[in-house]
DNA sequence: CCGAAAACCGTACTTCAAGTACAGTGTTTT
DNA sequence: AAAACACTGTACTTGAAGTACGGTTTTCGG
């Protein structure tokens, strides 16, 4: 990495930490450039404005959690051939990974984004929504893959659950920031697979409907 | 309402929807005033400063959040004597009113306070995570009842599943707003209550395990 | 090793919002 | 009629956003 964008890349990852612990209007320019060690003429060198900043935050953003999803989905295809079970050991290495976060999840740009919508231009916006439409449009396709092998017990439409997987995480992180307790985020994608699980896995037929409980 | 009261609900409300759009950094003062009609003057009478402010707002939305959930929970008891039935046409009565939102849900403040926390004040976030706490306490309480009657049919944690809950709200209103589509809202609340169902409703012996699919 | 582009630094400035201070005014309540 | 309430008006300090632009150092290809 060139001196150039190894700044570009500390100014991204100071900035983040910052609007996702202040907002967006509230993360100072100054502030920014007094932790990176520059001047704000070397700031406005690589971003023309704030609007650029954003921009480049969540391209970075989108593109690391997609590197996170091709990472533990396809070793969940690498571990199974059978796409339920797959997909399920994706998600129970998600939740893992969750957990393992030293300080918590710091919060999800995207999320901040939609909080502070009137802050950015258009294509801002357009990045997020397009981002979250992939991520949408993934799990929809994988759940396809898992439908076709395991009908689905319930009559719910799988848009929906594609997009459960989005909310959980998002409402997870709220949860466990607000909780200050990053196990939260953990269970909470874990619930989700036992949604899945309960969804589309065959019903044991060694186990009757009565015999567990959990109050 | 007194005169007094009137100005400061309307400054409430015009603060809220701004912080909501915006942010609670880049909501400025000035701006606020002149929606209302104010003075800065007058703000700084009803408000000692921007944290007062913050407070009050934030009282206000979980008051009102309460009297919605007393609203339709209460009115799935009044039509239902099972427990389960109860909370489960409280979440389909919760799934229409949010459906029913003119512009969609404009947000939710804790959500909001979570990503902008080192704005606040440790009383401001105190307020937010305890509500956020009555909360999942109050569905928690509904998910014994309902296990009492309904043992779950799937070993999972009911705090969990009381947590997910807002999860799946604050999610869905994150999904529902980047989507610009409130119905994502309104089928996420649906999702859950299909969730519940399943989790807890006896399985109905006329419908075998193959015989629905969504695909 | 040299020159040009890249990657900054320094200083000065304008604009705008947050927040403070405080004196004054009309209205309502007791 | 007095006191409390609900403001208005003016003036100020502080601080951050962003502009402008000239100067300096570092890097890298030829």
């Amino acid at each position: 990495m060139g001196k150039g964008l190894e700044t570009r890349e500390r100014i991204l990852a100071i900035a983040e930490a910052s609007v996702l612990a202040k907002g967006f209007g509230a993360t100072s320019i100054d502030e920014i450039i007094a932790d990176a060690g520059i001047t704000k003429s070397g700031f406005f060198y690589h971003f023309k404005d704030k609007n650029e900043l954003a921009r480049a935050m969540l391209l970075r953003y989108v593109r690391s959690n997609n590197h996170l999803f091709d990472d533990v989905f396809g070793r969940g295809t690498q571990l199974s051939d059978d796409p339920l079970q797959a997909f399920l050991i994706g998600l129970k290495l998600l939740a893992e990974v969750m957990a393992d976060l030293p300080n918590g999840h710091p919060g999800c740009l995207i999320a901040s984004v939609c909080y502070q919508e009137r802050m950015f231009d258009r294509e801002v916006r357009a990045i997020a929504a397009n981002s979250v439409q992939g991520w949408n449009a993934r799990f929809r396709a994988t759940l396809d893959e898992i439908a076709k092998v395991h009908p689905p017990h319930e009559a719910v439409d799988l848009d929906t659950v594609a997009d459960m997987m989005s909310c959980i995480v998002d409402g997870g992180i709220i949860m466990s920031k607000l909780m200050d307790d990053p196990r939260r985020l953990e269970k909470q994608v874990l619930a989700f697979r036992a949604f899945v699980k309960m969804l589309f896995a065959p019903a044991p037929a060694s186990r009757p409907a009565h015999a567990v409980s959990a109050a």
